[in-house]
DNA sequence: GTAGTTGCAAATCATTTGCAGTAAT
DNA sequence: ATTACTGCAAATGATTTGCAACTAC
């Protein structure tokens, strides 16, 4: 079992909630799918192998996914929140295109070190950042 | 009239669109607001004075205002979109502090050229951007 | 057996839209 | 006059919640 799964059966437990069926397949669903999906399209692909799984059920699981650090709830311009799996690694940088919403993830130690030394500038201890980049990708600056 | 005001006009006038007294209200309630107010808020502080002015007046309004460039829509965390005055400045962004929410905007040319060559790489056309860091003003950091 | 969970349907919440009456051009 | 605008109420769409049946512990 891989760690990821470990952990989360270990969260669950320490804050005695139950380790279900529904909760694992949602776990695994989400570790084996693209990143950025929101809970519909993550119920719509859990929907054809399990009919009877509700709509609810994802949205409670990803929320507790993303309580235990496994996931990261995130706001792209459309009204849906979208999941990110968190690897831990260093910080990355999103690039969205407005018009098909493709998602690009960048990281750019530059930048990151400029982050830092304004964070140092004003005295401020960094704990998080967010930075998007919004445009057009090349496909669909060709349409328009 | 300031020029925000009159700049609206004419964007009104180019587009076929009315003055009307409403639009006006909003736009000079939203003028003399503190920033980051949602629809909702700029709606219950137009309501003390302007009783039968509708819901979704406000909402189509910042809307229109959006559209000319006078506002930009926001998301922080919570649901509600909030709106910001456009200084007609370069790029700002925002260092937050996780403790007491204070805000501290900025401005870094390094950075924004930096992110002009991310866009670049990946043959984006760059629109519009979003920077946000977290973290603990001097303050906090003393505090916890 | 006793919580906590599930699936469903109904409820929320922010925002949008249809429409009949009203106001700006 | 004409066309856009307003306020209202109803609609929407994402997410949440209440609840009775169910399942992990």
């Amino acid at each position: 079992m891989s760690s990821v799964k470990k952990r989360f059966r270990d969260y669950l437990t320490r804050h005695n909630l139950k380790t279900t069926r529904q909760r694992e397949l949602i776990l695994d669903e989400f570790l084996s799918s693209p990143s950025h999906l929101s809970a519909e399209e993550l119920y719509l692909r859990l929907r054809t192998e399990y009919p009877n799984l509700g709509y609810a059920t994802v949205y409670r699981t990803m929320k507790l996914l993303a309580e235990c650090g496994i996931a990261t709830e995130r706001h792209f311009g459309d009204r849906q929140t979208r999941y990110e799996a968190n690897t831990g690694e260093e910080h990355h940088y999103h690039l969205i295109c407005d018009g098909c919403g493709h998602i690009i993830e960048f990281e750019d130690g530059q930048i990151e070190a400029l982050l830092q030394a304004v964070a140092a500038t004003h005295s401020y201890t960094l704990r998080h950042q967010r930075l998007e980049l919004y445009g057009l990708c090349p496909k669909c600056q060709a349409e328009s």
